[in-house]
DNA sequence: AAAACATATCTATGTTTCTCGATATGTAAA
DNA sequence: TTTACATATCGAGAAACATAGATATGTTTT
């Protein structure tokens, strides 16, 4: 999962989201993430190619989705890569 | 590089040899790592996989090879590893 | 110097991953 | 209740990766 590009920076933006997202239209903050067309945008991919990063890392307990009306937001499950940061760190 | 299960099985390995590996015949000690075909029988995989795979993660600076007259020994890089780690854990 | 042995490299094939365009689905606006 | 919009899913081709067998290289033993 962590082995894409793309994937990676994605959680690192999510990490600062004003920093790298301009503000949602709708809603006044980044309290459940970002849409996935900033993300995509950001990443200059193909729609379909994000929405499938995203909903993958979903899969894996990386990123929780909501939705607000007919966006999705994603943000960042903080408990789960700060899990996986340790695991590697204790095991590796 | 990590994205591989084996590479990743050998590194964790030749963390602690002794427990993993039989003792080397022409040496008593482990301080230069192990010999490619004690890995390559742990592993399981063919013997130019193996050896595949451990000069690329040598490539990487992941591991230090060492020759003892027709064997090469390859044991972790401790600095590259932990860095690898602490940047991933402050970025990600 | 030849034979034996450990490892490295080359070549090839099957599998997985990346990525896209097309299409479907769900929601909101007209 | 169509139409428009955001996102999700599907199907496919290209690229990257995994893996093995064959062969080459380097080293030791005979």
């Amino acid at each position: 999962m962590l082995s894409n590009k793309t994937r990676v920076e994605i959680l690192k933006w999510l990490k600062k989201p004003e920093e790298n997202f301009p503000p949602h239209q709708d809603i006044d903050h980044f309290d459940d993430g970002v849409c996935v067309g900033y993300i995509q945008d950001k990443a200059g991919l193909s729609q379909s190619t994000i929405s499938t990063y995203l909903n993958s890392m979903q899969n894996a307990d990386l990123l929780i989705p909501t939705r607000h009306g007919k966006w999705t937001y994603y943000k960042r499950n903080e408990k789960v890569i700060n899990e996986y940061l340790e695991r590697l760190t204790k095991e590796l």
